[in-house]
DNA sequence: CGGTTCGTTGAGGCCCATCAATCTATGTGG
DNA sequence: CCACATAGATTGATGGGCCTCAACGAACCG
């Protein structure tokens, strides 16, 4: 979001923000089909988007990291229809959705920001639903591995990152069973893939990682790829 | 887009939109990993969004109808990471995406539309996810066949509308094969949850077949579920 | 140190894919 | 108006990827 703000947007953003709270691990902090009257914005931790379907399965529907919003769509929707946790404990940062429908109103860099944000989450759904619906467990898993390390920053052979999801929620994630999640898994260790070290993970061959994920890191618009940002407005104050 | 835009609004787009122009059937209008520099809206036809495996598997990631936009996320995106082309010959009526992310900017009604839009589309999308991810094949049949009888309208007992989607685009929509749709397709018209003749499709009991599909209209926030619009702002002009 | 969550292992089975035809519509040109 | 081509729908046999059920091991934590 912030990196996404020239300085003024920025600044009046905060103006309508509530102070930071903390969630702690688990606890649902945007009902499934409930009425959300704010937008959250992740300071801290991981939280995870997920629907419940009637017979208790779960499929998470989405990650949202630390700076990342937890639920865009309660700006324009006063209902959504995911719920979202945290994954670890975490702060959150919240703003009241009519307020932040007002603030977009006024300032096109916050329209904007919001657009691009939901777009984003648009490209990233589109890639799960192709993957869950066309491709094996083993490339859907690794191209979750893919998807998170790009997105925390790493990029390189050797590169190691904190995965606090459990082998349960990475099978919310991909549509499997965490037993199946788990034979996958080892099976990826054992080719030299991945490497495991309680919660850390490590990628000794990147290259190779996303070769067998079928990975390409174009969809998530990451800073860094403002080749794609249209030049026409606002950038980035600082 | 023109049910949620006021009439000055809706003259302004106008302004910057290109003549309608005719695709026939099966041309990929917006390029799968290609630039695209226009957003396309349906006026006449059915659209398939979709994202092909390198090994030639291909999702539907999206329909769009008759009035529907094609591809938002090229207002803000130089290159989409999926496909768009017609299921049946079409009409289209293209706004260069720059100038179209222009008038957002100038216009807060336009970028609420688009971002209304664009989040539609992420619940859609949640939604698609859930199911591939979590629900047997008869159920996200039923469920595909819901979503579209709400999104052309029919909402009553022995309703039918035509449906131009054969089998193969169905399976692609939901992560099966053809054959296997065909197989569920039997089953569903023998419990006489469905009737078809043709292209043309019959709903005996709409509540029976939301029941099994497991479906609520929703998320498609569509117009006449006017409670979840926020009246904040400008509301349609006509 | 007992409870609880998470990871791991194994046996068996089902849902849906795969492969391979055949049948049916629709349309086209001679 | 019919022979033919082509796309779509249908059927059958077989198999595999992943699920289900059911434990057990391991790590964490108060």
């Amino acid at each position: 979001m912030a990196s996404l703000l020239n300085r003024a947007d920025l600044a009046a953003l905060e103006t309508i923000s509530l102070p930071p709270r903390p969630v702690p691990a688990g606890v649902e902090f945007v009902r499934e089909n409930e009425a959300a009257d704010r937008v959250h914005i992740i300071r801290d931790g991981w939280a995870i988007r997920y629907k419940t379907t009637r017979d208790g399965n779960r499929q998470i529907v989405g990650l949202a990291l630390p700076g990342e919003l937890a639920n865009v769509d309660s700006m324009l929707f006063e209902r959504v229809d995911f719920g979202v946790r945290p994954v670890t404990a975490a702060t959150i940062v919240s703003v009241a959705r009519l307020k932040l429908a007002a603030l977009a109103a006024e300032r096109p860099g916050v329209a904007r920001a919001i657009t691009w944000i939901a777009l984003v989450e648009n490209a990233t759904l589109c890639g799960w639903a192709m993957r869950i619906g066309r491709q094996s467990a083993a490339r859907r898993l690794a191209h979750l591995l893919c998807e998170i390390a790009a997105r925390v920053g790493v990029d390189g052979d050797g590169g190691s990152f904190e995965m606090p999801l459990t082998q349960t929620h990475l099978a919310d994630a991909v549509g499997l069973t965490p037993m199946h999640v788990n034979r996958v898994l080892q099976a990826m260790r054992a080719d030299g893939l991945i490497a495991t070290a309680g919660r850390k993970v490590t990628v000794p061959d990147i290259a190779r990682l996303r070769a067998e994920a079928d990975f390409e890191a174009g969809y998530l618009h990451r800073p860094g790829d403002r080749a794609t940002y249209p030049t026409l407005e606002v950038a980035a104050g600082d």
